[in-house]
Order: C-alpha cells, then sequence, then structure tokens
DNA sequence: TTATGGGCATAACACTGTTATGACGGGGGA
DNA sequence: TCCCCCGTCATAACAGTGTTATGCCCATAA
C-alpha cells in the first residue's frame, strides 16, 4: 500500500484535480487523503507549486506514453490524424490537469515555468516525426516541419480548448465535425481535400 | 470622481485583473482600491463570482467594439484577416482577461455560465457575417457559415491561448509567422493559396 | 549506548471569501 | 414634524487557504 510517499502524494493530488476539479486540490485535503499532515507538500515539494509541478509533469509523461501507441503506417497524414485523436482523447480524459499543461489555468499560484514548457513541446516530437513525413511524402506543402507541427497543435489545441471550457456544444463535438476539422488541418497544411479525406477514412479504420 | 459603486468596482476589479494578475483581484484589495469594504461586493454583486461576472460582461461588450472597427471592403477574406487581427490585439491587450473569457481561468470560483458563453459567441456574429461573404464570393467552400465560423474561431483561439500561456517562442509571434497562420486557415476553409495571399496583402494596407 | 538528523504532527500567521450584526442616513407616510 | 423603514456599508467573526516555526519521534550511524 504505502510505497514511495513522494509517488503517492502525486497520485492523490492527480486523482483529487481529476475528479473533483482543481480547487478541492489543497495541502490539507491531501494530508487527509493521504493520511498525513500538510508538511509531506513541503518536505518533498517545498510548497502547492511544486506538487502541481510534478503532477502536470506526469501528465506529460502520460501524454506521451498515449502519443507513442500511435504506429507509423504508409500513410503519415492519417498517422497525423491519429495523433491527433489520441491527444484529444488524453485532454477528454483529464479536462482540469490538461488545462493546467496547456491551458493556463493556475492552482494555488503556480505556474509555468520555462522548463515546463519546454517538457511539453517536447512531448509533441512524435508529431513532429509524422508532419515531417507527411512533407517528404509531398502531401504537406515544403516548409520547416517544427513550424507545421506548430501550427497543426495550435489548432488542434483551440478546438480542444474550448470544447473543455463548454464553448462547444454536443453537436459541434460529435465524430463528424471533428472529422472535418481535421481534414481543414490537413488542407490547410497543403493536402488535397480528396486525399484528406481519404487519409481520415483510412485512420478510422485504423482506430479500434 | 464618484459616479455609479457598480461601475466603479468593475473598474477598479478590471484594472486590478490587468495590471496584477488575477491573484491579486480578491475583495479586500478592491475594498482598499475603491476606499469602501468588502460588503460593497455583496450589496452589489452577491460575491465575487458575480463581480467577476460583471467584469467579464464588460470584457464581451469592449471585444465586441473592437470588432465593429472593422469596415466591410469587397474583399471579405481580407475583412476576416483584419478580424481576426482585431481579435487577436484584444487578447493581448488584457491577457488575464481573455483567459477568464475564454481560456476557462477561474477566479474566486467563478465558471462561466451557459449565458456568459452565449453572450460570448454573440459577440462573434460579426465574424459570421464575414464568413458568409467570404463563401457567398465562392472564396471559402460552401458549407454552413456558423460552422465555418466557429472552426476559424477554435483555430485563432488556440494560437491566442498559446501565445498568453507562453508556448509560443518571440519569433513564432512574429507577424509573418501571424500571416502564415491566416494564410493556413483561409486555405483550409477553401480558398487558394494565391488568392489568400493576396487578400493578406490587402489587409495589411487597410490596417493602419 | 549515544548522538545526529530526517520525517512529520501541531500550532500559529497572514491571507482568502463569506456572513452576521449593527450603525448610519435619507426618503416616504402618518 | 415625527417616525419608521430600508438600502448602504463598516466591523468583526468564521471557515478555509498556503506557509512557517517549533519540537517530538525514531531510525540510523558512530
Amino acid at each position: 500500500m504505502s510505497g514511495d510517499p513522494r509517488q503517492e502524494l502525486v497520485e492523490a493530488a492527480a486523482r483529487l484535480l481529476t475528479e473533483q476539479g482543481p480547487r478541492s486540490l489543497s495541502a490539507r485535503a491531501l494530508a487527509r487523503e493521504t493520511g498525513t499532515s500538510t508538511m509531506a507538500v513541503y518536505t518533498y515539494f517545498g510548497g502547492m507549486p511544486g506538487l502541481v509541478r510534478a503532477v502536470i509533469r506526469e501528465g506529460f509523461a502520460r501524454l506521451a506514453e498515449r502519443l507513442a501507441t500511435v504506429r507509423d503506417s504508409d500513410d503519415p497524414v492519417a498517422d497525423s490524424f491519429r495523433l491527433a485523436a489520441a491527444y484529444r482523447r488524453s485532454a477528454h480524459l483529464a479536462p482540469h490537469l490538461y488545462a493546467v499543461m496547456f491551458g493556463g489555468s493556475s492552482i494555488a499560484g503556480f505556474q509555468l515555468s520555462e522548463e515546463d514548457r519546454r517538457i511539453g513541446l517536447y512531448t509533441l516530437r512524435v508529431a513532429r516525426d509524422a508532419v515531417s513525413r507527411c512533407i517528404e511524402a509531398g502531401r504537406f506543402r515544403p516548409a520547416d516541419p517544427w513550424s507545421v507541427t506548430r501550427h497543426l497543435w495550435c489548432q488542434l489545441h483551440g478546438l480542444v480548448s474550448l470544447e473543455l471550457t463548454g464553448y462547444l456544444t454536443a453537436t459541434d463535438r460529435s465524430d463528424d465535425e471533428f472529422r472535418a476539422y481535421l481534414r481543414n488541418l490537413a488542407v490547410g497544411a497543403g493536402d488535397t481535400p480528396q486525399q484528406a479525406e481519404a487519409s481520415i477514412a483510412v485512420a478510422r479504420k485504423g482506430i479500434p
């Protein structure tokens, strides 16, 4: 039951955050949850911001794991779509965590550090690899792969972010709408509507 | 000096929010700022969430004003670009306010209500009108204007949001990068790269 | 066996939103 | 004119927050 007390705190914090929302994540609630006192947060993390930092680092790691489950195929655009779907799914599974990782939502005065953002961007390297292959295959317009990836990420983040804040209705969030959105992203990056649609069909089959 | 105490509170709150950040916006700081007591917040707004609500309503109104300064021309795509630039500029002028209006950043337990979101979406109607004209002119693919507007808004919000959270470097945020981003959005909506570039040049001239 | 130091429980401090209380003051009715 | 009423808001208190100082316990090392 009792392993590394650090890990136990991080897990309890992540659980509170995803199940009860950001306002329920307090040092005293954590002490109650783990059966210790608030001092544990300070001996192991130096304060609440340090703990939140550990939680989002774990979040980045879990996101990287989910993205890594997408295997390369001979259709790089379809691979990109699968990555986008996995990214969106991860955000939906832990909305509050996603809001802290990418949305600027602050808990107990925590603020993203330069290092945090560097790690966050690093988890997107698999996407950049997929985009590189899209360019090499002539599907996307020739350009700096990282620049294209950043654009696509911004666009996907915007959709996810507005979904999480409730600005999009249930019908706006349907699978059909999401596929149309992805198609537009690919077309904006240089793909033809026809080929993009075909890759969406392929990606759809590839996902169980 | 002393007009409507409601308005005075809202203005002081907006000032604190934009100048000192969300953590400085407290009932006691407001009382200090306006020379009264914390009770003013409760008699006029029923609590801090009510005051925050009044602040973001004011924010929506100011955003609508800024968008309304963009006049229709005979190039609807250029008009859309000007609207996007005005939207982005508004967000940059009051980042913390934008984060509460669209980013899901919560202050003192405030949460966006359905009514808030309805008002937020209503401020984007000028964008939908521009998009409608883009479709009528044959520049954008035939589709539901509101759906296309929503997509473009999501994409623009994603860029703005990640700019505000610091995920994009100074070079990523250059004017050239922003124009390339806008061009990709237009191409994704159905415009040709050549026409989109031309409209960007037009919009650039139109902005002082 | 003793000394040292990490882990953490307790209590206190400064802050937060919120509520109860009561005092002030101006407007309307008798 | 008097009086009452009600909106306004200053004060104080309560429960919650992050944080810090204190000191106790106990395991490990000498």
